[in-house]
DNA sequence: CATAATAACTTGTAAATACAAGTTAAAAAA
DNA sequence: TTTTTTAACTTGTATTTACAAGTTATTATG
């Protein structure tokens, strides 16, 4: 995989605001600054910055510059980063509740599928994410079962999926959809994620696409907002 | 207000796809011949595409092209258009719950205010969606108190908030950013939202930035998914 | 001192060009 | 006929240049 410029760009700026090297709420170097010192142009420049703050990372103005954001506290499950992504500095932890199995796909399922999708058939796991030692997140996914090896075999306790994808088998997220809605936990929900009581949960029904090609990825997750919220910058 | 050249070829093709006239799952022109069309260069004619992908009209693919994803059916309230903007061809109105009125702010409020926005004082008002005549999304919403002559009297059932800022004031939408949650609904919710029993609601708060310095608009949305559901692209 | 004009920044939009890389269909070879 | 190669598309990334427009601090002016 070869790496662009202004992929590199986007991943120093982002590296250097989580570390606090730009402070919340300063500027990041202007524009013809970041030039020089990543020996680039402006075009460049301003695509890792269009990606920052389309994530929420920095807000542009116009005349200003790039100003800071700080790092989000709530779960930033609306970008195109996994889940956690989103979060800042704050503990979070993956439990695996159920190991990669191969599986049918349920029909009918949450999104169309396509023909070969079917075929091919499907890897199953179950996770749970955990902040602060809270349960969260409870995210069952589903994988196109398409020449991955040994993945049903890899553990990704404490690890994103989506860098393990990408690392491993150089599989990048290139864009996806999800629906959302609010739904009441049944009794396996309120078991896993602690809840005292029925509170309504958001449920979120993502798919996935690659940059390899057949090969898509579905989630469904159920997120407890007592105590945090979605967040999402447009 | 200058239309740059990059807006009116998103509005021309957003239009096009509307209307139908690139069918579904189809192709787009090719850059090239966009390029042609409207007699420009790539990066601009891109800059557009980009535009409507990233808001879910289009997939573009290397060495396809621009496939039109057809109209969602869907509350695409995830995006920068006002609510109306989210529904296909569905009848959709607008009910006018509480005219608009001068307000103090509410405290705390649920973003951080600004010290202007404090001393200017809030515009307040409340409006129901109905989609095929079912209320679906019930939405409050603040809009700082700034030079914005004759609002208070203006009606706009049916018609959406951000169009008529757009017209009438020259104000354009630029960003902002949401905090999503599941509730319980409350009795006034419930009676709006003609719900039967108490089933939850999603909850969101937005904060909108618009092209005009220090006018800001906050919204609180309660929507129904039992029918409908949000989506957004990524 | 207070105000207004200006200059020196900043980002926003646009053009023209080049090459890389993925997709598809036609042409060539088996 | 079937398979492989090739050519002609497509979008992705990158450079360079130019000017427009918003912001801010300095400078000149009253």
């Amino acid at each position: 995989m070869k790496d662009f410029q202004y992929r590199i760009i986007y991943h120093q700026l982002l590296d250097d605001i989580k570390k606090g090297t730009y402070s919340e709420g300063g500027l990041l170097p202007s524009e013809n600054q970041l030039c020089a010192l990543f020996d680039t142009t402006r075009p460049t420049v301003r695509q890792a910055l269009i990606h920052l703050e389309s994530e929420g990372y920095i807000k542009r103005q116009q005349g200003k510059g790039s100003i800071v954001q700080g790092s989000r506290k709530s779960i930033g499950i609306l970008s195109i980063h996994g889940t956690t992504e989103g979060f800042g500095k704050e503990a979070i932890e993956t439990r695996i509740i159920c190991k990669p199995e191969t599986r049918k796909w349920p029909q009918p399922f949450w999104f169309d599928l396509e023909d070969w999708e079917l075929t091919s058939g499907a890897i199953y796991l179950e996770r749970l994410r955990l902040v602060n030692k809270i349960p969260v997140l409870f995210e069952s996914t589903y994988l196109t079962n398409v020449n991955i090896p040994n993945f049903t075999r890899r553990s990704f306790e404490n690890k994103s999926l989506f860098e393990m994808l990408r690392k491993h088998y150089n599989i990048k997220v290139t864009g996806g959809e999800q629906k959302i809605r609010a739904v009441n936990a049944d009794e396996k929900l309120q078991s896993l994620l602690q809840m005292r009581g029925a509170q309504p949960l958001l449920h979120l029904k993502r798919k996935v696409q690659t940059s390899r090609p057949n090969f898509n990825l579905y989630s469904s997750l159920f997120c407890d907002t007592d105590t945090h919220f979605l967040s999402g910058n447009f």
